[in-house]
DNA sequence: CTGTTAGCGCTTTCAA
DNA sequence: TTGAAAGCGCTAACAG
């Protein structure tokens, strides 16, 4: 393990004093541009590489973004992660990755900003979290009011009023909902815009004794959807996310169900990786990825290049329908 | 955004100097029991953390351990992460994850070991880095032969014997293949495995010639095995992963064939979370992903703390066959 | 245009 | 048992 080599190594080789190798290093204006050249052929022979460690203690800015999630495993939204990374890596910011409890490392100073994602953990946990950071901070599926942070989050409401009228346009009425726990800000929203739309549109139902628990996945799902589907009893199944939906096409087609036809289903999320050999096509609410880590990727940057930038606090991140064949028109 | 707190601050407000402030926190036993007492509660009271690059710079380690991996989507195994993230922590190091391409992120110095997983990249490119990079590292899928690197990969060539195994016991003999692609370590491996155990056994068979590309993928796989299945020139669907085999499961359940009685399959991986709705239980390979973290996490860990411990080069982490109703016997 | 120097926050040697 | 001081590698103010 021999020594990284390091601006004085360079000096020394290049007979300057260490100031001219970090101007000439950094692009500044303050070195010719021969000394310039001379220089950087100099580190590039030495395989020089900055001391971040060493920088970040000098500027008091490490351009890592920390990224803390709750588990790698689990409903973890991959390509959202790509694209943020990619976005910030494009501004010159790094994004790192940090699970559950290395959260120790957000108070050691290493990041210049946050995003939280997908990341359960009890609110007043998240609170202190967040009042002792004092740096930007994007929250993904939550929404708290703190001066450092936007929330930018799914629309969650306007999506689920749009999936409803596919259900109100449907011939099937008779309709049940699959939702997922209780903690999960999204599933949360979802459930809570339905309830709200039945109670001013159709009072008479009440939903909550029509609604059931997938965990958001296909497996927990499946069991119960066979058992709904043989009774007959529902011929709209109304999913808060496509894993469950995928769990209820399973179940039908052990039974011989047409969906689209024998029955209708709607999901949210569209994420094909999961559903793209179920048919026929779902109709589902997708969350427009690209927009969403746009957002958060700017919303980070904007606040560290100008720091009187206020947080916006709540960014509602628009969905749009995919339509596809899972629901039978009147 | 006003300052944290750093030891010359509790210094002062103890009146005591930097070091006994730094001994009395890092429990060195250089400072009497009273004073640590008061120091550290006055530390947390001014809710004093340490700053991670100051700590760097000094003791030239971080005790972050880099992840690089290629992409958040993908064949991207969660749960294999979180297991090695946790078993770090227990050593009292933390993981972080990077993406592809901040991986200059490694050259500046930031981590103390690096595990690289699930990274595709140049041969070249890969061996550049190594090269450069003089700090521990553990290769996932791939096996480079670097004094500073230990190889620590699933054991494919007893596994793919073990699974052969099924085959010679099945009572269908009409064999064929799906795999991923080329520079894809693990199918490389393992379909490199099923050549040689075919030269030697059924030297006759040249399984290139019944070889499918299905890229590790259900998806890509599916519209493939429903065409044979509908030839019926197979009755044996070896698949060398098991998002493969649920492909054949799909076009399976669509032709109204039953797995492991009109045709046998297996798979690789042991990957429940995919899987899990489909019927009967795959046969498969499990990977043993929590003995598979645990020698990652133990060889970087001993390497960090005892230096002279040398690289073992290429560990095996051995499988287990999982039996599933997938194959039918003699 | 180039060099000298202070100092970021911390650990650790050496002296008291 | 405690303190003074050096120095990790870097940036930037200031002097020349």
């Amino acid at each position: 393990m021999n020594k990284q080599t390091s601006l004085t190594d360079i000096a020394r080789v290049a007979n300057v004093s260490v100031a001219t190798v970090s101007y000439a290093l950094n692009n500044r204006p303050e070195v010719s541009e021969k000394t310039r050249q001379r220089i950087k052929e100099i580190a590039t022979q030495m395989n020089y590489h900055p001391n971040k460690a060493a920088q970040g203690l000098r500027t008091h800015q490490s351009r890592l973004i920390g990224m803390l999630i709750n588990t790698f495993n689990s409903i973890f939204n991959g390509e959202l992660v790509d694209d943020i990374r990619k976005t910030l890596d494009h501004y010159g910011y790094s994004l790192v990755v940090i699970g559950n409890s290395n959260a120790d490392l957000i108070d050691s100073q290493l990041f210049d900003a946050l995003i939280i994602f997908n990341y359960t953990t009890t609110k007043s946990n998240l609170t202190a979290l967040i009042e002792r950071t004092k740096i930007p901070i994007v929250l993904m599926a939550n929404e708290l009011d703190f001066s450092n942070v936007d929330n930018i989050v799914i629309d969650n409401q306007s999506a689920i009023a749009n999936l409803l009228k596919q259900y109100e346009k449907s011939k099937h009425k008779k309709i049940c909902f699959f939702r997922g726990s209780r903690n999960s800000y999204n599933s949360a929203k979802r459930f809570e815009s339905c309830q709200t739309y039945f109670k001013k549109y159709h009072p008479e139902y009440n939903i909550s004794k029509h609604t059931f628990n997938g965990q958001l996945g296909s497996a927990p799902t499946y069991p119960i959807a066979k058992k709904l589907l043989s009774e007959k009893k529902y011929n709209f199944f109304f999913c808060l996310n496509d894993m469950m939906a995928y769990g209820v096409y399973r179940a039908a087609s052990e039974l011989h169900l047409k969906v689209g036809i024998d029955f209708s289903i709607t999901g949210f999320d569209n994420a094909p990786k999961s559903g793209e050999i179920y048919l026929p096509k779902l109709t589902t609410a997708d969350s427009q990825l690209n927009t969403w880590s746009q957002e958060v990727a700017k919303s980070l940057v904007s606040r560290l290049e100008h720091p009187e930038t206020p947080a916006q606090k709540t960014i509602f991140v628009p969905t749009k329908i995919v339509h596809g064949d899972s629901v039978l028109y009147d």
